[in-house]
DNA sequence: ACGATGATTGTTCGC
DNA sequence: GCGAACAATCATCGT
């Protein structure tokens, strides 16, 4: 009975999509990954290998697989968009089996979500910000147990017996 | 066979 | 304010 209409806005239907979806809920935690950036973006600010600005535009995506399972390291949250993609992912699927991948649709996702509501998608933002919120404190108590001394490693190699 | 990428938007942070 | 990057996911391409 806690959660019961959430939304205590009455939908007057007078401009529910004119909203600005980022409440600018400014976390002041540091984000392990912005330091990670930083790193990166140093680095880069000191060679300025091309004159000519070569902006990419879509490349995200890094090669940071098996070799550090960061399981201490707090990953950035799914955004309002990515939980319903996963919803929307299942539904898509199953109205078009035998659909490639999240390429397609993402596409349609997309589209799709452009035209929601902030009604129907302040459901997922809500989502969202208490994911962040989460992550918040988990980034926070990375970084205080990173303070108070990380040795936990209790490596475990078989191989250990002969050499 | 494995690695990397591509596509979607949102969020975040530095300058 | 903007830009650059990264979050999940999987088919597909590349080596």
């Amino acid at each position: 009975m806690a959660k019961e209409a959430k939304h205590s806005l009455k939908s007057r239907s007078s401009k529910p999509t004119e909203r600005p979806p980022n409440q600018r809920m400014v976390l002041r935690v540091r984000t392990i990954e912005g330091n990670k950036r930083l790193a990166s973006l140093s680095s880069s600010s000191i060679n300025n290998e091309e004159t000519t600005v070569k902006k990419a535009k879509t490349k995200q995506k890094k090669k940071n697989k098996s070799k550090n399972f960061d399981a201490k390291k707090p990953k950035k949250p799914p955004t309002a968009f990515f939980y319903f993609l996963e919803d929307f992912r299942k539904e898509f699927q199953k109205q078009n089996p035998g659909v490639k991948s999240m390429r397609d649709i993402g596409k349609a996702c997309g589209e799709k979500w452009k035209t929601m509501t902030y009604e129907e998608k302040v459901q997922y933002y809500d989502i969202a910000t208490e994911k962040r919120a989460e992550f918040d404190r988990a980034t926070a108590e990375y970084i205080k147990r990173k303070e108070s001394g990380e040795d936990e490693e209790t490596e475990d190699d078989d191989s250990e017996f002969d050499e």
